[in-house]
DNA sequence: GCCTCACAGATTGTCGACAATCTTGTTGTG
DNA sequence: CACAACAAGATTGTCGACAATCTGTGAGGC
């Protein structure tokens, strides 16, 4: 069965031209899981499916291609990216690294709005924690926010592009579609308030090795439920 | 005076496709700046210099807009992104963060055989010294084969995808137009050696130290050679 | 029975044309 | 004289069609 839709107005705004739309859901469905990974895209079938021309729809894809979530090979087609093992803890390796110099760069930097709301949103993780008895308070998302915050507190723009508009798009996959959350919530609180303070008294090495303490522990954690899983 | 010219035939079979060579060909010229920083691009006017359609055109600068080097917005053009003395100094903390992480990934993978080219490259490099002096001997190219080196030892494909296919784009921009290449050849080949040793010894803990610190003490002397200019 | 080759079908790459939008220079008004 | 509205020109976004290439199926030969 194959239903016409147009493109969701939620993503309408977020661009103006019809490709950047198409761009803008096909992430999100690529990201979600809705388009499975490792599966083949039909540039005429999306493009009947949400009723464009099949240049659009082109355009759309090579901007996924462009942001590692597309692999297309010339003259057969693109196909969604498969998530591998290997492919998460190199992931985990270029956060380590990328997360690790914002946190010093925010440090150093010290803009006090960003440190506002870092607070702001930490007291809000906070509550949630209590609320849920820490079992797995974490929502996904809430962690993703703050180390979303942390970078846009770094004021380097190419780090900000780097992990904002391309390396999270790939987390976002990886934690939807494995479900890799950690469960470490209490200890991750902790961290994240620790980094916050070494950010806040302008101790950029100290904000920066926390970091990566942190991506790394992170990374550990999943580590070893992989090869207890087998 | 218009021209009418065929894509380039040496780019032409690194890419299968037409779209694919007017890519690398127009990423050449944008990066040695025969096409200058902060220039308008004019896609009917490409695509008659290039004998192309204005669709193929249009897919090579999509691809140069997600490499970071044009600046598109909808319903009005593309441009060239201009070079600032802050994007410079933005570029080099990336590269601390990443290539340091290449560097510790380099000395836990340990292969043998990029170890070994990594040697052979420094003995030439440091025969072309002994040529010249000292004066200047770092051609550009030199010091950039060394850092590609590192990175592809590294064994860690987002890493490699995300310096060598992204942002050294940017780095040669940079060099070839700014033409800063460091005049610290004693000292860089030095420090060069020194990496090398570390990740030969499987120490990736020095060997992110070390090249940290290399790429740290570039940026600075870019630093003083800017404020002394002005 | 297995491999090679050719053919049909579908998909991708490329092209030229039309509609929507922006930029620029001009005109008119306060 | 300055500023705003307007019109001409050009550029971008979008579309459908044609040609080149790949995938998979089936026939034929060893």
């Amino acid at each position: 069965m194959v239903v016409v839709e147009s493109v969701e107005p939620e993503a309408a705004d977020s661009g103006q031209s019809l490709a950047e739309r198409l761009f803008v859901t096909l992430r999100g469905e690529i990201v979600d899981g809705s388009i499975p990974a490792g599966s083949k895209i039909s540039e005429p079938e999306l493009a009947r499916r949400f009723n464009a021309s099949r240049g659009s729809l082109r355009e759309a894809v090579m901007r996924l291609e462009s942001l590692g979530l597309l692999e297309r090979r010339v003259n057969v087609g693109a196909r969604v990216v498969d998530l591998s093992e290997r492919g998460l803890l190199e992931l985990y390796d270029v956060r380590e690294a990328l997360e690790g110099m914002a946190c010093r760069l925010a440090a150093t930097e010290h803009r006090g709005e960003d440190l506002l709301e870092l607070r702001r949103m930490l007291a809000h993780h906070e509550q949630q924690e209590a609320l849920q008895a820490g079992t797995a308070y974490y929502q996904p998302e809430g962690d993703f926010d703050f180390h979303f915050r942390i970078v846009q507190a770094s004021n380097n723009d190419l780090l900000i592009d780097t992990l904002c508009n391309r390396l999270y798009y790939r987390v976002r996959m990886y934690r939807y579609q494995l479900g890799m959350f950690s469960p470490r919530a209490k200890s991750a609180f902790r961290e994240h308030s620790n980094i916050i303070d070494a950010i806040e008294a302008g101790d950029g090495e100290l904000a920066e090795i926390l970091m990566r303490r942190h991506i790394r522990a992170s990374r550990l954690n999943i580590e070893k439920k992989l090869t207890t899983e087998r």
